[in-house]
DNA sequence: ACTGCATTCGAACGAACGTTCGAATTAGCC
DNA sequence: GGCTAATTCGAACGTTCGTTCGAATGCAGT
């Protein structure tokens, strides 16, 4: 088994006509394809990546059926693009944010903000992340699971920064988890037209979960 | 489609023997059946309700496909089964446990702990329950939500109690929702080798989240 | 031994599954 | 217009799916 990422498609893309001022940021083949992941993470969100067919993708895309296996050669694969490319950017934005924030408070808040943000902006495509994290195997689970722990490491860093700041007493594992369970359960209840926006959201957990964490024993200072 | 629940089985279970003083504590069938919902069980928990095949709980419970048929008439309602019975179990444990208790956070760690321990008690059926309850449909899905709504509105009693006599201010819709989050995402890390028991687990959860609760601030007592 | 019902099974059903292939169509470039 | 490669498709492949059916087996009461 090769390696998940890697491209197959030998073939090369069509070369950029010459001069013209990129009216297009990516090639035609690249624009088809993420439309086809839109629709596939919207049929994957509804049925599930086992209950959703291929016939329902080529359906919901409006292309045939073999036509899809021109972008993508397996619907393992066409699940593993699409919590790639999920992941990734939800990583790649919370490194933006937390860059140059040092408040160790601060920077969790920020962590769940970016984390609430994106779910609620990208429900479809964070369910289908979260619901569905056990449906690939091998190779493409291993590269999913690489960003996961990725970060995961990066909350569990907030946390301890806080935990050390201000000498705090609590199980950073624990308390990680649970926020990740506050979080991402959101997408079995959330509903756009009885709950508040983002921002709120992420100030109201946000409140509960430093509260909770940080109204704790602390240590005392003889302590080491 | 009929109520899900009547027993469609018409013909009459064998009569139990005269004055044998019960060597059983059910019928034969009865103890058919709950050894197939439990084999059945572990392989949807492995597998998800959709990836897993009849023949799949065929090999699992030691049966033939077409012997399966025999006590239940579809794979939905073998699902609708697992379901029903762990969260009435869980319901009712919770209401023996409540009763008699008055003290209102004590009574929102009881809720914590019950959950906790049943949810670790039988990983393989809670899982089942949080992460298939989408897969039933209509009728299926409609009881199944109804004591989901029961178990809901108890929680949410809880903390209305705790929030009215320690005058506090948290929406408790969230609260609920956040709590309810952290405990079952429980299904997609705990690992008995390096975490706690359920209790301790209860506590360190309990203390995080009713801190978080009750560490807000209060209403003055001059509102009303 | 015979009867009647509960239980189990092998074999098969039609439908749907993921994937493949060769041909048709389209779009950029001389 | 004609050439070439990129793109799309209809039709089919072999497999597996959930479910059914009639026959076999086990077992209790007579």
């Amino acid at each position: 088994m090769g390696n998940p990422s890697t491209a197959t498609r030998i073939s090369g893309r069509r070369h950029r006509s010459s001069g013209v001022p990129l009216p297009t940021p990516a090639t035609r083949y690249d624009q088809r394809l993420a439309e086809i992941l839109a629709h596939a993470t919207d049929v994957f969100c509804k049925k599930g990546y086992e209950g959703a067919s291929m016939r329902d993708l080529s359906r919901a895309s409006g292309m045939s059926l073999a036509g899809l296996y021109y972008y993508f050669e397996s619907k393992e694969r066409l699940l593993f693009l699409i919590q790639k490319h999920t992941f990734s950017t939800i990583v790649e934005r919370l490194k933006a944010r937390l860059a140059g924030v040092g408040d160790s408070e601060q920077r969790v808040r920020i962590f769940i903000l970016n984390h609430l943000e994106y779910f609620l902006a990208n429900q479809a495509a964070m369910k289908v992340l979260s619901h569905e994290a056990e449906a690939l195997k091998n190779g493409f689970a291993a590269e999913v699971a690489a960003i996961k722990r990725e970060y995961y490491r990066i909350c569990v860093g907030l946390l301890d920064d806080l935990k050390r700041e201000r000498g705090l007493q609590f199980s950073t594992r624990i308390a990680v988890l649970s926020l990740f369970g506050m979080m991402n359960w959101i997408y079995t209840w959330h509903n756009p037209r009885v709950d508040a926006d983002a921002a709120s959201m992420a100030d109201e957990m946000g409140d509960l979960f430093l509260r909770g964490v940080m109204a704790g024993t602390k240590k005392r200072k003889d302590e080491h």
